[in-house]
RNA sequence: GCGCCCGUGGCGGAAUUGGCAGACGCGCUAGACUUAGGAUCUAGUGUCAACGACGUGGGAGUUCAAGUCUCUUCGGGCGCACCA
């Protein structure tokens, strides 16, 4: 009766299949929950064991809720455009298709062989024409409402993947991707208004249960802030300078204005300007700078005065001097600034360079001619007119009226949030489906041509200087005004990664629809998804962008509520054994395979979970995995340990309830490692006592089941119980059973242990203290002292405090 | 620089509301068995000058009681990074 993993887990998983054991029920009467994961870019590398991290644990969730009595919908699919393949195609001259398929179907077999309870029947592929025709379509869509706009802008460019890069996917100056350098290119590009959606993508966190540090997050990278827009006026010029402030408390203290060095004021004013060559100069080696340049400068701050113009502060009517300074953007609020160097201190380094007045208008700080003084929560307004005397928060206010009723600004908000860079000159992603008409300007592909697929190419590479790949496939671009039916030329840009994904979690619904994107009545009873696990990296990517299409699909009407996701969690990364990141490079990538072909999937999957808290960074060991190992042996070896008992033994009733209390609280909370803990406490148990009842035997393994499920289904029927494991119910505790009649107290003189005492559960407090100092521990430590006072926590212990 | 998270044995990590620190696993030690193995079972395993004392990065504080709360400091991670 030897453990053979192998045997057991093909006889489990050809079963699962044949039998379509995990497909999600069309019976919409049943309560629903719909478990997602991140679908995975199958790379030529083939699955990470960071992979199933995440999928073991949303695998076990949907095996418990399907035991719950829940239709459970638990999906796969690929998201399979995207740039490692095309330069693999580019390199090797292999069509992307065909690489992806071969990744696809290495992938499928390493998730078969881990025994994932996935719905096949439902999978997807971002790469489908059945599947990117909608994606077209909700790009139509988009466009038609106004959302998708083709815009002349700088962009973030990758020199070495030759690609745009949305605002998103730089890190740190360098390509998320690659981490190539990215300099500012000037392109036509499609957008997307995500920034219409902003505060909407605020306000409604508050309807979702995402781990706070993700909401955090979402916050942070819109980046809400209330202010006032301002109208400095220019002395001797017919012309204004918009700023926006946050702080419009302290326009008495703006002593300067600057604007970024592409601010259009500057060309208007050119002929009153009598610097203009160094003003020139200075945009030039501004432009030059790419975004890593820029963000290293950040130390120094370099700028030039506009000579021979003056603003006058709206306020007290002084005349204050224009500077230009790329530490202004023109990308956020106005592209211009009214400097308060007292009480800012980029505005102080700045103007301390620069030798440019400091006006102290919020008191109670340090000198202000020493540092700035910025966290003003405690100050009091000084030198500023009106506002002398009050708190900032009612100067705040006060101010944003005055500027109201003098016409001279507004209240405003803004947000760090930009628009969504949504072309990609590349091969290998959906087709925008968009045609050039002379006549007509942009015209849509009408929705019947749907698909627009991708034209066949023997090379994948794009042009030097960035065009698209498509550009060379002219039979393909040629084609005809789907309005005014003259000639016209197709867009070449594809559309990002990112696009496929912002919506697949809907397609799984009703993946083979080619009347929509999934019936109404699909969408109605599986949406929203329940429950969303995957990485913390794509936050600000992924999450944000499909929050917004699912928003926007909503107000279309074809999805029924506002977010797509009610909980979101995210798991820790998996480390090499040297605790340093998992890489080639480092030589340290544990293979799934490996694991599963030594070990067995029930062992990988237990030694998944209980590699320690599922949302920290933990690094792997071999020999962690084989005390798995060993576990999952020693319930296999239970089996002749089994007696004909029913029911719980006395001696184990008790632990039996804890433990399946335990694991069924521990899973909801993601706390896989200590509900795995208390498994192995329980056979532990089992085999200090040397036998086991079928009915201990059999909570055991049904606890055990959304873990290890292939050992578990077969010590099920090997046992000779009736059915199928996958059909039983999750068991259920009886919390009266889980406390003990009597418990041991801690006996605590003045803090400190001085005996245990073993009293029975249900007693007073008062009582408790009594029987306490009534014993030999209590007396004996009591004696020939003075007690000052009992306290006495039932269950816990009593701490008697003497002199 | 700002924001958030984390510092617990030789290691991974446990510890609802402040209430026996170190569950569970690895490793290590000893024993049993034996077809002699990276097998299995049993027992032990925080530290020390060891019937006691000390112990959750360091220092202070609140409390009868602190890994847990407060302040401070050091170390590590993540996010944002001139966002006005």
């Amino acid at each position: 009766m030897d453990y053979n993993f192998h045997e057991i887990e093909k006889k489990w998983q050809d079963y699962w299949e044949e039998n379509e054991t995990y497909k999600a029920s069309d019976d919409f009467s049943k309560k629903k929950f719909y478990a997602l994961v991140e679908f995975p870019y199958p790379s030529g590398h083939g699955l990470h064991v960071g992979h199933p991290r995440s999928y073991t644990a949303i695998d076990i969730l949907a095996r418990k809720r399907r035991m719950e009595g829940y239709n459970v919908l638990f999906p796969m699919g690929w998201d399979a455009f995207g740039l490692p393949t095309e330069n693999y195609a580019i390199k090797h001259n292999i069509h992307p298709k065909k690489i992806t398929a071969e990744n696809i179907a290495n992938f499928k077999r390493q998730l078969k062989s881990i025994g994932f309870s996935f719905d096949w029947s439902k999978e997807i592929n971002t790469t489908d024409e059945n599947y990117y025709k909608w994606t077209q379509w909700i790009f139509l869509k988009l466009f038609e409402k106004g959302l998708a706009y083709k815009q002349e802008m700088p962009i973030n460019w990758c020199t070495s993947c030759k690609v745009g890069l949305a605002n998103e996917e730089v890190v740190n100056g360098v390509c998320e991707r690659c981490g190539g350098e990215v300099v500012q290119k000037r392109k036509s590009q499609w957008m997307l208004k995500i920034t219409e959606y902003a505060q909407r993508l605020i306000d409604d966190l508050d309807e979702v249960n995402y781990i706070e540090k993700i909401k955090t997050q979402q916050r942070n990278w819109i980046g809400r802030s209330e202010g006032a827009e301002v109208d400095f006026a220019l002395a001797g010029v017919d012309k204004k300078i918009r700023v926006y402030t946050t702080r419009p408390d302290t326009l008495f203290g703006a002593t300067y204005m600057v604007v970024s060095p592409e601010h259009p004021v500057i060309a208007e004013l050119s002929d009153k300007i009598t610097n203009m060559d160094e003003v020139a100069a200075y945009q030039k080696e501004a432009a030059h700078k790419s975004e890593f340049e820029r963000t290293e400068m950040a130390k120094d701050k370099t700028g030039v005065e506009l000579k021979g113009i003056k603003a006058v502060n709206p306020v007290n009517g002084t005349e204050i001097p224009v500077w230009i300074s790329d530490y202004v953007l023109m990308t956020y609020g106005t592209g211009a600034i009214m400097a308060v160097p007292a009480h800012d201190s980029r505005d102080w380094d700045f103007a301390k360079k620069f030798g440019l007045p400091i006006i102290e208008v919020v008191g109670g700080g340090k000198d202000v001619q020493e540092e700035a003084y910025t966290d003003v929560s405690e100050g009091v307004m000084v030198n500023s007119g009106f506002l002398t005397g009050l708190s900032v928060k009612d100067a705040i206010k006060k101010m944003i009226e005055y500027l109201e009723e003098n016409g001279l600004g507004k209240k405003k908000v803004n947000f760090k949030l930009r628009d969504w860079v949504f072309s990609r000159q590349r091969y290998w992603g959906e087709p925008i489906p968009l045609v050039w008409c002379d006549k007509c300007g942009w015209v849509p592909v009408p929705y019947e041509e749907l698909p627009l697929t991708l034209p066949e190419l023997d090379k994948f590479a794009p042009g030097e200087e960035g065009e698209s790949p498509l550009a060379k496939a002219t039979d393909w671009i040629n084609t005809k005004c789907p309005h005014c039916g003259g000639p016209a030329k197709r867009e070449t840009d594809t559309m990002p990664q990112w696009a496929g994904s912002s919506w697949y979690f809907l397609r799984y619904i009703d993946p083979n629809n080619d009347k929509a994107l999934a019936s109404t009545e699909k969408l109605d009873y599986w949406m929203p998804v329940d429950w969303y696990n995957g990485g913390m990296e794509h936050t600000t990517l992924h999450v944000l962008y499909s929050r917004f299409w699912y928003k926007f699909l909503y107000d279309i009407g074809v999805v029924k509520t506002k977010e797509p996701y009610m909980k979101r969690t995210s798991q820790g990364m998996i480390l090499g054994e040297n605790n340093e990141k998992m890489s080639k490079s480092r030589g340290n990538v544990v293979n799934p395979d490996d694991v599963v072909n030594e070990f067995g999937a029930d062992t990988f999957r237990t030694y998944e979970m209980f590699i320690g808290a599922f949302d920290q960074a933990t690094p792997w060991s071999e020999n962690g995995v084989r005390g798995c190992h060993k576990f999952i042996e020693r319930v296999w070896n239970l089996q002749p340990m089994l007696t004909d008992e029913d029911g719980y033994s006395k001696d184990l009733e008790g632990l039996m309830h804890k433990t399946v209390k335990k694991v069924t609280e521990d899973t909801e909370r993601m706390k896989f490692n200590t509900a795995i803990a208390a498994m192995m406490s329980l056979v532990n148990e089992f085999y200090k006592k040397g036998k086991v009842t079928k009915d201990e035997f059999k909570t055991l393994i049904v606890l055990l089941y959304p873990t290890a499920p292939h050992i578990s289904e077969e010590l099920w029927q090997r046992a000779g119980m009736t059915g199928y494991l996958h059909d039983a119910a999750w068991p259920t505790y009886d919390e009266e059973k889980t406390k003990d009649d009597s418990v041991e107290i801690v006996i605590q003189i003045n803090g400190k242990i001085r005996g245990k005492l073993v009293v029975p559960a249900e007693i007073s407090r008062d009582e408790l203290g009594k029987l306490v100092c009534d014993s030999e521990e209590g007396k004996a430590a009591i004696a020939g002292k003075t007690v000052v006072k009992v306290i006495a926590v039932p269950g816990k212990l009593v701490n008697i405090v003497v002199k």
